[in-house]
DNA sequence: TTGACATGATTTGATATCATATTAAATGAT
DNA sequence: ATCATTTAATATGATATCAAATCATGTCAA
């Protein structure tokens, strides 16, 4: 049962990121959309660090994905003022852009979803998911 | 807010998945576990073809995933009898061992999840989430 | 002050995954 | 019968991901 439970989130997980993976302009993956998304709508000059915490991926998952992005002009990642072994997340103008392309483009995507996924339902269920990735989180660092 | 959803799902997927393989023997990973546990529960002698469309990745993914499995000696791959091009992917007595010492070191990870996530909540979610993916799976072909 | 430990970023090696290409075998049309 | 198309499996190249190792820098205690 609550395997049958993961092994659905699984399956979700994986038809809906590739099925987005493709409409992403600029040979954008998922992973990088991720990053340039979170700097946009919760701000950039994170640490790599700060960064992985909150997207949850190792230091060295998104040290790869932050070389990509930097080799696409789409962040740069400057040297901390005060800590010589830290860095800084800084998205750019092209990056900004990169970003608002990308949500352009995933809308009929979104739209079909909707049909499929009316919003109450949504609202109904984003409390739970919401709930049991925060234990997730708590339970993997305890 | 239907972002937020598949967001949450992926955060989801990513941590649950990552704690399972660490818990799993024999160096097995997810992907592998899953192919042994399909043959163990709905039976082997499927082809490599009908096995990537039930687990949804592609062929290529199962095939790497397969070879694998076969050099841990967990399934055979013998050459269908009336198709030249097709295989039969057989488990072996070493495989559902495997599948079984699986199942026996999740307990300890499934019982603490099930305190985050009581069997009422996944029956309330459970349903919903088999529509989108019968949902995701049919608008992926069309 | 210096040596031990902690922290930030990166690198390496393994696996998963997709898209695309390739090879072999079956099928179908002419 | 032969050629074109389809289907099965595999191979290739790119990216993501983790774990573990490495390297540089910072911090703290003796």
């Amino acid at each position: 049962m609550l395997f049958r439970f993961f092994t659905e989130i699984g399956i979700i997980h994986q038809l809906t990121s590739t099925a987005f993976q493709r409409i992403l302009p600029h040979g954008l993956t998922g992973a990088q959309f991720t990053v340039l998304n979170h700097c946009v709508r919760m701000g950039d000059d994170k640490t790599p660090a700060q960064l992985a915490d909150i997207l949850q991926v190792t230091r060295g998952t998104l040290s790869s994905t932050l070389a990509r992005l930097e080799s696409k002009r789409f962040i740069r990642l400057v040297p901390d003022a005060v800590d010589g072994r830290s860095k800084r997340v800084l998205l750019t103008t092209a990056g900004r852009k990169a970003q608002e392309a990308s949500i352009e483009a995933a809308w009929p995507l979104l739209g079909r979803v909707k049909t499929a996924l009316p919003r109450r339902e949504v609202e109904r269920q984003l409390p739970a998911l919401e709930a049991l990735r925060g234990w997730l989180d708590k339970d993997r660092e305890g």
